[in-house]
RNA sequence: GGGAGUUUAGCUCAGCCGGUUCAGAGCAUCUGCCUUACAAGCAGAGGGUCGGGGGUUCGAAUCCCUCAACUCCCA
């Protein structure tokens, strides 16, 4: 006996081995084109699955299952980034485990552990991916540092360095001080904090007078160059040009008045220091002022703050107000909530920091990113993200390369002793470039320099100067070009993503996909909404908010929780997580679980279809068809969880709820032969169509339906729908039939018959052949002793409508008032209805400008209208 | 401060190049059912002035203006 209860943990491991044994998820070029591909967002390396994974790889494994199965040659590429920050975490804190400090061991010996750890621990999610059932070419998965992408993107930067597209620069960057690395805006968190605000005087030289500064960071005092008042500000007029002194260091700053200042904030007067804070630096610049860096890379004040040296800047800024406190220099402290930036690897404070970094000048070099999607060659989906795309390429900022930390590529810079400096693979091409140079330039030969007077950078590359590469160098298309491989698969189809990394990360591969390719990466991004809890708020691990994926997969099934994350998620759009989602999608594989229970439990006879067989195969074959090829337009646009509603409802309510309970037979009953295997026939054929969305409970029905002989519903013929087999008619004829079987049940319900009590039904109508040709259905569905086309109302009946379709049922006990007055209640409905058309119809101006085809739609309405309104009034009066 | 977007049933959304008895879907809710595939189910039912206001039109959820609320991006 088959469970009634469909168990996944039981068959999806046994169809995820099958499907890799028999090696259907591998590609490899072929006669076949265009092939189809898609690359992954590659996850970082220290991750484990997470909900917007699973959101995001179920996406890309029904399209790529679709073009699989349509016969493309379809490869999806998996993979995993290096992620700079996040695994150098991982693995100082292994080290720490163990004793070992990082800067004593260095970076080769740092590199060995790092690598140790990424084999033991690294790639988990690749693991747990299979899981969901992600049909990935697993022979393709590439990581970012592996050995030919190490070199493509140090050559790549060597390529850029030589176009001039890259420069070194001292620049105010985000100081992670406890990662001791610069961060990009992209990895600051911005959330509120509560400090305080501390008041501090400044006294006017030369005067008693003073300026009262309002400051959250009493500590960078000490490197004020300048204090800021708006031009306009009346408080201030008489104190422009004249200058003030900071306290503690008694040094003499200039009063400047400059736009930027913030009238109402505060005291409306600014104090300015330019090596701490980035707009301060920005009117810096502007009036040339003089910068005093007082704040170390690790958070600890230097020597040019005086006093406080070696104090972490927390601690700093509570002694500074102290020492301000006790010079009377401190008029008073408030609490105060403000917006501050966090590191998101390290949750660390940023701090504002001049350094030295690599940067790549973007203005040029994305030019043709940008008209690719404005010219529609590359798609966004949504297309709403457009504007968003325009503005930030319109507006692009040059790019961080660098980065302070030793796991990723390094940077392949190297200096000579004199300061020159220049980008290669080696020291000995360094050197060799930069003799070169020094020949051009007619210099002296004395300056010539060999590799062994040539130092690396010690920093490495941002992570996304690796992934910008991604959907060319997993296959090669960098370290070896134009090889086989890559010009069959690049470009690539399509790309599924967040909206969140559409800047630094989709973008800049647009940006290099034309410049190392001349052709865009991929045709369509698929933007995946976030996938946030009930409140609306991001999953994270520090709210405690997100499920446990894999164990979702456990309780609810991979396909649940497929199912239920991609049933309301249309592109683009936030999707809420509730368990209930996913239960919905666990149900929907419990019914169609049950679904085959009921039909392999058939027993069959050699005979004919019977009428009621027979019109049920033709019209579910016309639905089906119907479907398919509303599923084609929808797939062509995207909408997935459209189509994946259509395809559910075609099941639950088209498949289940009214074939198979028209084909079923009585209790005891065999159904014809021929019924079964058309029943088995239609089934498979929904089995295939689900398969992209459900691929292990699809799979084990597809297999329990037939003897396979080894094959796989992956690679069965994605059914494509026929308008042929679209009858048109039989639908109509159907649908008001089953109009007719909806309202007897709820006659039923209404007036509390049990569907156990059969019962005598009388039809008014003028379509008869209709009701004729349906009666056995009728029969079946609706428990009638006897069905009778009459002519006139019948005696001792309550009747209703169904179209213009007049039925009687009869009732023993007729509360004659209560239909009375819902009768009464309808003509009233029908009669201000007829009244709107005819005011429609009697207007000129609107039977001149409307479409014809609306004038006769009216007409239609205003005739049926009429006939409903003269059975009422016939029935009203029989009763009265 | 600049820009973009959203607002339709309790929830999540579709419809929006004006006109099908057009106000829809799924979930949730309510009522009645353990009817021999399925209670993770069956059969029914209720529920919205399409954010407010104004305009264009024979006709507006749909087009225009305006106000409000919310969200995101950039600074």
């Amino acid at each position: 006996m088959i469970s009634t209860k469909y168990s996944p943990a039981e068959i999806e491991d046994k169809w995820y081995q099958f499907w890799i044994e028999k090696e259907l998820f591998k590609s490899v070029p072929d006669s076949r084109t265009p092939s189809y591909t898609v690359v992954i967002p590659p996850p970082n390396v220290t991750g484990v699955l997470h909900m917007g994974h699973m959101l995001n790889n179920t996406i890309q494994d029904v399209l790529i299952r679709r073009k699989r199965m349509q016969g493309y040659n379809a490869c999806w590429v998996p993979g995993t980034d290096h992620a700079s920050i996040a695994t150098e975490a991982k693995v100082v804190q292994m080290l720490r485990e163990r004793g070992i400090k990082k800067s004593e061991i260095g970076r080769t010996e740092f590199l060995k552990y790092a690598f140790e750890w990424k084999e033991k621990y690294g790639g988990i999610i690749l693991q747990q991916l299979r899981k969901l059932g992600a049909s990935c070419d697993w022979e393709r998965t590439t990581f970012t540092m592996d050995d030919h992408y190490y070199k493509a993107v140090t050559d790549t930067f060597i390529d850029l360095y030589d176009k001039g597209f890259i420069y070194r620069g001292l620049r105010m960057v985000n100081w992670d001080c406890k990662a001791m690395t610069a961060v990009s805006d992209e990895e600051v968190i911005y959330h509120e904090a509560k400090d305080k605000l501390y008041y501090v005087k400044y006294c006017i030289e030369g005067s008693s007078e003073f300026l009262t500064v309002a400051t959250t960071r009493p500590e960078t005092i000490m490197a004020d160059t300048a204090l800021a008042v708006h031009p306009e500000d009346e408080r201030f007029k008489q104190f422009a040009g004249k200058k003030v002194i900071v306290p503690l260091v008694n040094r003499v700053i200039p009063i400047i008045t400059d736009e930027y200042v913030d009238r109402e904030f505060g005291t409306g007067c600014l104090k300015i220091t330019p090596a701490h804070d980035k707009n301060d630096y920005e009117i810096g610049l502007k009036y040339d002022l003089p910068v005093i860096d007082i704040i170390d890379f690790d958070g600890k004040l230097n020597e040019g703050a005086e006093f406080c040296i070696g104090m972490d800047r927390e601690d700093a800024r509570k002694k500074v107000a102290e020492m301000l406190s006790e010079q009377g220099l401190l008029l008073k402290a408030e609490d105060y909530i403000h917006s501050v930036g966090f590191s998101e690897r390290t949750g660390e404070v940023i701090e504002p920091k001049l350094s030295m970094q690599w940067f790549l000048r973007m203005k040029e070099i994305c030019q043709p990113a940008l008209k690719a999607v404005i010219d529609g060659e590359v798609n966004l989906i949504p297309h709403n993200f457009i504007n968003t795309y325009r503005y930030w390429m319109e507006n692009v900022k040059d790019w961080c390369l660098s980065r302070q930390l030793w796991w990723g590529q390094q940077i392949p810079a190297w200096y000579a002793p004199d300061g020159r400096v220049t980008a290669a693979n080696s020291a000995a091409e360094a050197a060799e470039k930069l003799n070169a140079l020094l020949d051009k330039a007619n210099e002296d030969k004395s300056k010539y320099v060999t590799a062994e007077m040539l130092t690396q950078d010690e920093d490495v590359l941002d992570t996304w100067a690796s992934s910008w590469l991604w959907p060319i160098e997993v296959f090669k298309g960098i370290s070896s070009p134009d090889n086989e491989e890559f010009n069959y698969y690049y470009p690539t189809n399509d790309l599924v993503t967040a909206p969140e990394i559409l800047f630094f990360w989709v973008a800049r591969m647009i940006i290099a996909g034309y410049e190392y390719t001349g052709k865009k990466p991929f045709e369509n991004v698929y933007l995946t909404g976030i996938v946030r809890d009930k409140l609306r708020r991001k999953m994270s691990k520090s709210l405690g908010n997100s499920p446990d994926a894999l164990k979702l997969i456990e309780d609810y099934g991979a396909d649940g929780v497929r199912m239920g994350m991609l049933l309301c998620s249309p592109a683009g759009n936030d999707i809420l997580y509730d368990d209930e989602l996913i239960a919905q999608g666990r149900n929907f594989a419990n019914k169609i679980w049950n679904g085959f229970r009921l039909v392999s439990g058939w027993q069959t006879e050699d005979r004919p279809m019977n009428d009621i067989e027979e019109n049920a195969v033709l019209w579910f074959e016309s639905r089906l068809n119907e479907v398919l090829l509303e599923l084609n337009k929808l797939f062509g646009q995207f909408r997935l969880s459209e189509a994946l509603m259509t395809i559910y409802k075609l099941i639950w309510d088209d498949f289940c709820s009214s074939y198979l309970e028209m084909v079923k037979p009585p209790y005891g009953s065999p159904v014809s032969a021929q019924a079964l295997s058309a029943t088995a026939g239609l089934f498979e054929e929904l089995m295939k169509l689900l398969h992209p969305f459900m691929p292990f409970l699809t799979e084990e029905i597809y297999q329990n339906l037939a003897e396979r002989n080894g094959g796989s519903v992956c690679v069965a013929n994605y059914p494509e729908g026929d308008p042929a087999k679209v009858r048109q008619s039989l639908l109509t004829e159907m649908n008001w039939i089953q109009q007719t079987i909806a309202a007897v049940r709820a006659f039923r319900a209404a007036k509390q018959i049990s569907p156990k009590e059969s019962i005598v039904l009388y039809i008014k109508t003028d379509d008869k052949a209709l009701y004729s040709a349906h009666q056995n259905l009728l029969n079946k569905f609706l428990n009638t002793s006897e069905i009778q086309f009459v002519a006139d109302k019948v005696a001792g009946t309550s009747s209703f409508l169904v179209g213009t379709h007049e039925f009687f049922i009869p009732l023993t006990n007729i509360d004659v008032e209560a239909e009375k007055d819902k009768i009464e209640k309808e003509i009233v409905y029908l009669e201000g209805f007829l009244e709107s058309i005819m005011k429609k119809l009697g207007n000129e101006r609107f039977v001149a400008n409307a479409k014809p085809e609306v004038v006769e739609a009216e007409n239609k309405k205003k005739a049926d209208t009429e006939q409903k309104l003269t059975s009422l009034r016939q029935n009203l009066s029989s009763l009265s």
